[in-house]
DNA sequence: CATCTGACGGTAACCGTTTACTGAAACACT
DNA sequence: AGTGTTTCAGTAAACGGTTACCGTCAGATG
């Protein structure tokens, strides 16, 4: 039964009907085969005919519908980025450097923001199965309960038997026989290092502060700097619970209410949470480094302009997000389904030697 | 010609055909309309039927594909983001907002970076007119040469024609007969608010530094500041380039490198350029704002956490996304294409008063 | 001059859905 | 029982492309 076909004349005024392959074919008197295949050119054609053809598409501004051609078997495949959110600058730069990956390999993709929503993140999944996607790449931490494991499996799984990958990138992976990539960096070596480093600049009294417990990231992070600390037979301080300034913040004021703080150096679960504790050290007259030293973690461009310019652990973001979209799109082999990148310390100037 | 249905046996080992509603169709003994119908829930079906089509649905672990139902005239349609990149805080918080919007209305988001080069945004607008995305936002700022704004109005009354939108946000639009939605903001209001509040802090030498001449954003800027200090009868001192941290610190450094500053106070083009420039102050030991004042914009999340905590420009940028999806989404009346939101000056502690 | 051979263009099957239309039961009425 | 209504399922025509297969016609070859 015909439904539209909107050829009928007194068609609607304001809406104008997308051209067709079709159009063009008849406004340049050939088949719409010929047509095809001129923009194709991937079959021999006669200049007469091609130029013919190409002046309709021209003039009637057509462009293939790709659900269309998608359908017909040659759909430009794309991937999808599912990530928290884009303003926190750690992942904005992960994505970028998926982008320009993809971009290169001339992929279109699809950046979805879930909201920490694990109902979100699963919907978008399926979307991305429904669209045909050859990988879907999930950026960043998440604080793992056993079900979302478990969807999270079950969706590498439908991902993988349609053809197409899920990457893990910036989390851990889900275990050997789940099909799932992984690109993925050194939290707790980096953590380790920074601890060091503090206490090589003669600290004997550092604190860790802020990190979601049970967050992926946070975890070994903490787990990095107790290693450092129990390798020198130090006890650890912690003032654990969330990520961000306004914990760093909120935390070191009250510390500092009550009392002297109990450490000469932070070590922070992150730049933000760095930045905030040095406001509330500001605030309280005291100095950073000179009173206090301080370590972040992210690296994140800010970093480097605060004051005093903060040393931290340098994450590899960008070529983390290349990294996931090269795996995603070349992973030929079933081995090597892990990439672990490297951190390092980037030593600034907020760490000064403690005079015993 | 039948070309695959792959149900010969002996069918590719590797890689799993993806199960379609025929599929589901026959395992559950019914037609696909049936199927459809179920799955759609929008025709009367028997329960019984209902639960047989259920279950092989799960069976099969099938999912619709949605080149086939967007082609059958049922689109999930998507509305596409295009940005230089996604690293800058403040295009990252448009289009945070606009995502929130997007999602709030059941739509799907794309959000693409063009790097600043015309070939890839242009490239990605015709490749949004191939997907059929309802709305495409070019978000940001641009230099708009004669050439750029040609392809772009083209590009307008392609995309309009095919019964999409084209919305400038952040950006001016492109004239009353240009077939696209703007949803901006007041950037020389914004530049007049904060120059003028320099100026009742009793500063009479007020610098503009950074902001590119020519940049959609920076002009503006740069009127306000001027209007700003012609109502005064003041003279302007400009340090123009561009944009960024590394613009303010050299600028200012190569300043002071060659006397003292020729100003009182900074008016600069953004915070980023603000932040360079206190870091070049602090470097020569000069103390902000006690012997210099300086006012960023954009308000980026930073700002506050600056030291000092920086007075600037609040540019509502969340709300600026929403509003494009707002538009881009019910544009019914063809008035109003173009909505202008207001900036406003937060003041913190980066101004000090001129003791005359 | 007959036949072969490419080059080129058209015809139509197919991709996986949706949905108007048709038809067949089952049920409710006179 | 005969007829009118529902209720539910199936058939098949689109949607807009791609491409295998098959003609046709011109030039080359024997």
């Amino acid at each position: 039964m015909p439904r539209r076909r909107a050829d009928q004349p007194g068609a609607s005024p304001g809406e104008e009907r997308r051209s067709t392959i079709r159009d063009v074919a008849s406004r340049a008197g050939v088949s719409v085969a010929t047509v095809s295949r001129v923009l194709a050119g991937n079959y021999p054609t006669a200049p007469a005919t091609r130029s013919k053809v190409l002046r309709a598409v021209k003039e009637l501004d057509y462009v293939v519908n790709v659900h269309a051609r998608a359908l017909a078997g040659v759909g430009q495949k794309t991937i999808a980025i599912l990530t928290r959110e884009v303003v926190t600058p750690f992942y904005a730069m992960i994505i970028q450097g998926a982008e320009q990956q993809a971009a290169q390999e001339g992929r279109l993709c699809l950046v979805c923001t879930t909201r920490s929503e694990p109902d979100r993140e699963l919907a978008y999944i399926k979307m991305m199965r429904e669209q045909g996607a050859d990988a879907v790449i999930i950026v960043g931490g998440v604080t793992e309960t056993p079900e979302y494991r478990k969807q999270l499996v079950q969706y590498a799984q439908a991902l993988n038997s349609a053809g197409s990958h899920l990457v893990l990138c910036g989390r851990p992976g889900l275990g050997e026989d789940v099909p799932a990539l992984v690109a993925h960096y050194d939290n707790e070596g980096g953590a380790y290092a920074a601890t060091s480093h503090l206490l090589s600049a003669g600290h004997e009294r550092v604190m860790y502060l802020g990190g979601i417990p049970g967050f992926t990231t946070s975890e070994p992070r903490f787990v990095g700097y107790q290693r450092a600390l129990a390798d020198r037979g130090l006890e650890p301080v912690m003032y654990r619970g969330l990520h961000g300034t306004d914990f760093g913040y909120r935390t070191i004021k009250g510390l500092l209410q009550k009392g002297p703080l109990p450490a000469t150096a932070i070590a922070a679960a992150d730049d933000s949470c760095a930045a905030g504790a040095i406001m509330a050290l500001r605030e309280a007259g005291l100095r950073v480094p000179e009173d206090v030293s301080i370590v972040g973690y992210d690296d994140v461009p800010m970093a480097a302009h605060m004051w005093p310019p903060l040393t931290t652990v340098h994450i590899p973001a960008e070529e983390l997000g290349r990294t996931a979209v090269r795996m995603a799109l070349h992973q030929s082999a079933p081995t090597n389904r892990e990439t672990i990148l490297g951190t390092h310390i980037v030593v600034r100037s907020s760490v000064a030697r403690r005079i015993a």
